[in-house]
DNA sequence: TGGGGTTAT
DNA sequence: ATAACCC
């Protein structure tokens, strides 16, 4: 019997889940102290996006209207959140950070980040074991108050699991002054879900016992990870309404309905399965930016906005140091019946001699590029008849390094420590090189 | 309902 | 290029 757990327990991962709280009003409480003891709300447009727990004692909700949120709570301090430049660069902080503890981190957004701490706890393990060691405390809570019992190896690890997680949170608000909360588990979906369980600048590890527990506490499917708003209108359809109906149902029906893909990996998750890799994000694969808007119905005005969003995206790209291949322009039309659906984009390949003037100050590369965007826009609204727009979005993508022969700021945290030696084959080669380009 | 992101098809 | 998912 001890030989089965401990083969299992070998190949069981631990992952830790960090998730920041109401981290743009955090940020916004860094940049202006003075807001710290406030009811602080972060309005973009009109909504409150987020807001910290002053303003929540008071009954604001996140994704609340500033009407309501007013009305609800006069005294509500606003700040304006639709620039997310200071969320964005302190989230990268906080992606770096769990970097120098481990190298595999996937963020999830600007204020989650996955962490897996299989080797850490590996390490720490046969430490503790050669100390002669036989005690280890948990920190923080245990997901149900189920006992731990330190005679199996995967409660042991997930408890070490638990100390790292707590450093980790300490070394968040240490350099950082930000406050989180932590789920320790085996998989990313449980490592999730159970982050969530105390709320505020806590945390929580679940033991493989307890999955069941917390996997049905979940009252209704979309709150499971990986289970979106139109998955569970499908499910509904089904008659499948919570996660245990979830588990039972007929798996070959499942499949007709939403293809075996889907099917089978979500039928997984709702037993807290779930074999995903965390899978370390690295630098953005793309930079956009959007703005909305109540109307937008002429050429001339589509083209100054165009240019905003450009001129924001061109200094982001600059300070990345990559190079993008690819643009898409992205509009929304208006239409009185769904508001924030509908969608269309199209995009195409950056010509290679504009490329180069990427990295470069001087040049106007600003110019050819609203001309090319104009271009994108007009494949899909006809000017010559009358248009309705209420947002507009820019975004680079397809980034590739430059040729090592070039040298440039490297914009994102990594500084790579060079190869062993440096023999050619090593970092992924630019292909699509325009001429006068090769090394 | 904002202003971002990712992966799969 | 879109559709799904995530925050």
């Amino acid at each position: 019997h001890s030989k089965s757990v401990s083969a299992r327990s070998a190949a069981c991962r631990a992952v830790v889940h960090v998730d920041l709280d109401c981290f743009y009003a955090q940020v916004e409480m860094i940049r202006n102290p003075e807001l710290r003891d406030k009811p602080l709300g972060v309005q973009q447009k009109n909504i409150v996006v987020t807001c910290n727990y002053e303003a929540r004692k008071l009954g604001i909700k996140k994704l609340m209207s500033v009407k309501d949120a007013k009305e609800k709570c006069p005294q509500l301090v606003l700040v304006n959140g639709e620039d997310l430049t200071p969320y964005r660069e302190m989230s990268y902080k906080v992606t770096e950070l769990l970097g120098e503890f481990c190298p595999l981190v996937e963020r999830l957004g600007f204020d989650e980040n996955f962490v897996d701490i299989t080797e850490l706890v590996e390490k720490r393990l046969k430490q503790l074991q050669q100390s002669g060691c036989s005690t280890v405390c948990v920190s923080g809570h245990v997901y149900n108050h189920q006992a731990i019992n330190l005679h199996d190896t995967a409660h042991v690890r997930l408890v070490i699991g638990s100390q790292i997680a707590e450093e980790f949170r300490e070394a968040i608000h240490a350099r950082l002054g930000l406050t989180g909360c932590a789920g320790v588990a085996s998989n990313k979906l449980l490592s999730k879900l159970v982050s969530g369980t105390f709320k505020p600048n806590q945390q929580t590890v679940l033991l493989p016992e307890s999955c069941q527990d917390l996997m049905r506490s979940l009252d209704h499917i979309q709150r499971v990870p990986g289970i979106g708003s139109k998955t569970t209108k499908r499910l509904e359809t089904l008659g499948v309404r919570n996660v245990c109906d979830l588990q039972a149902f007929p798996s070959a029906v499942l499949e007709k309905e939403l293809g075996v893909a889907v099917a089978q990996r979500i039928q997984k998750l709702s037993y807290g399965e779930d074999d995903s890799p965390v899978t370390p994000s690295g630098p953005p694969q793309s930079f956009s930016d959007e703005d909305s808007f109540k109307k937008c119905s002429s050429e001339v005005e589509v083209k100054e906005k165009i240019e905003e969003l450009l001129s924001n995206l061109l200094d982001r790209i600059h300070k990345d140091g990559r190079q993008p291949h690819t643009v898409r322009l992205t509009i929304r039309q208006f239409s009185s019946t769904d508001k924030w659906f509908h969608r269309e984009s199209r995009q195409c390949p950056i010509p290679p001699h504009l490329i180069q003037k990427f990295g470069k100050e001087s040049s106007n590369v600003i110019s050819p590029l609203v001309a090319i965007l104009m271009k994108l826009f007009r494949k899909m609204i006809d000017v010559d008849l009358p248009f309705h727009l209420t947002l507009l979005s820019v975004c680079f993508s397809n980034l590739k390094d430059l040729p090592s022969s070039k040298k440039g700021s490297i914009g994102f945290y990594l500084k790579q420590m060079s190869p062993p030696s440096g023999s050619g084959k090593r970092g992924r080669e630019v292909e699509d090189v325009s001429p006068g380009e090769g090394s």
